[in-house]
DNA sequence: CCGCTGGGTTAACGATCACTAACTCACCGC
DNA sequence: GCGGTGAGTTAGTGATCGTTAACCCAGCGG
């Protein structure tokens, strides 16, 4: 439990933080988590948040802006690596997969607490998502020519839905026949024959 | 705005209570809407809720028990019904599917608030659910034979996170289109190979 | 006309919360 | 040794919240 009290290297109190925060947020909720739940949750006590964060807000805000962009920037990354929309899809749900099993937290927390996040932050936030959404329409609809924008973009919504349901389903499966399930039932929904 | 002010029918302010406390406890969290909030989203303005409820905690209780019996009789019945397995889960996917496009903030309070109910009705409420779960599991293993209930019980939970994300993708398809877009990509993905 | 009941009001109370203030102290370059 | 800085502490403050209390009043059965 304890902690080695000297030579922290830099920053890392920081991510300790925020790694609880984002588990006690997923689990009761951002206004159901006190700064003391925090601080207790990293062996301090109360306000010494304060030495890090501006904030509770700011401490949220920080989270989903990381979320956002590591998301946004590792999916763009692969799929420019990849030759073809059929490898680009693939690689878009590994990214996927592997943050939802990987930080389910964080998952949760990002498309639950958006509306908590104060306004200058929140709009860099929906863009990030936005983009990221727009990422797997352009795969998809290159991939499935045919269907419109707006199926696609509900159709990526739906699987979102599907490889987020980690949390609600955690330590049914090992986490390599997981993410091999979860592929498979995310590939086959998006080939589904529409309407 | 104004509803008629004399004959209400009997209980028909709890219901309006429960609908706009359910909508804003979808937007804003549990502990993020205030009492007065929901006062005021039915025209009245605080206290004036514990003429109904005995509390906030008790209101979130009869909420999610209501969508969690609901859920789990309208499942049975229509399972009972059914003349096969086959039929069965498309009685299960058309229940699951109205519900979660009619109702979008009850879905999303339902799988977000359970650890914010008292402990009484919390267990209740779980049990609801559990049974809500093996009624899908029971009907894809007598469809799908040879593959585990745990794998079976992630596939439903994978589902229920497809079908459910008609609150992300809120107006992107007309209902009937987004209703078969559902169904596909859930049938689908049900019966995509395993690993 | 009276009294009861259902549903509403405002005022107040105690708890909790985010945040600040004032202080302490280990460590480190010089 | 010594000042400075990073990171912690406790005490306190103002706001907000859930809940209760006390009061009000329309409608209605007798």
């Amino acid at each position: 439990m304890t902690a080695q009290p000297a030579t922290r290297n830099r920053g890392s109190r920081r991510a300790e933080i925020l790694d609880a925060a984002a588990r006690l947020f997923a689990a009761r909720g951002f206004h159901g988590v006190s700064i003391e739940d925090i601080g207790g949750a990293v062996g301090t006590s109360g306000p010494a948040l304060y030495r890090h964060f501006s904030g509770k807000e700011a401490l949220l805000s920080e989270m989903l802006l990381d979320v956002s962009e590591r998301l946004h920037a590792s999916g763009t990354r692969r799929v420019t690596e990849a030759a073809g929309a059929e490898q680009a899809l693939n690689a878009l749900l590994s990214c996927q997969i592997e943050f939802a099993l990987n930080h389910p937290a964080l998952i949760t927390v990002h498309d639950r607490e958006l509306d908590n996040v104060p306004e200058p932050a929140r709009r860099r936030i929906r863009r990030l998502q936005r983009l990221y959404v727009e990422e797997w329409v352009t795969v998809l609809s290159e991939l499935y020519p045919g269907r419109s924008q707006a199926e696609l973009r509900a159709a990526t919504h739906a699987v979102f839905g599907l490889l987020n349901s980690t949390p609600h389903s955690a330590g049914e499966l090992p986490p390599a026949a997981m993410a091999e399930l979860l592929r498979g039932m995310a590939r086959a929904a998006l080939a589904a024959p529409q309407g």
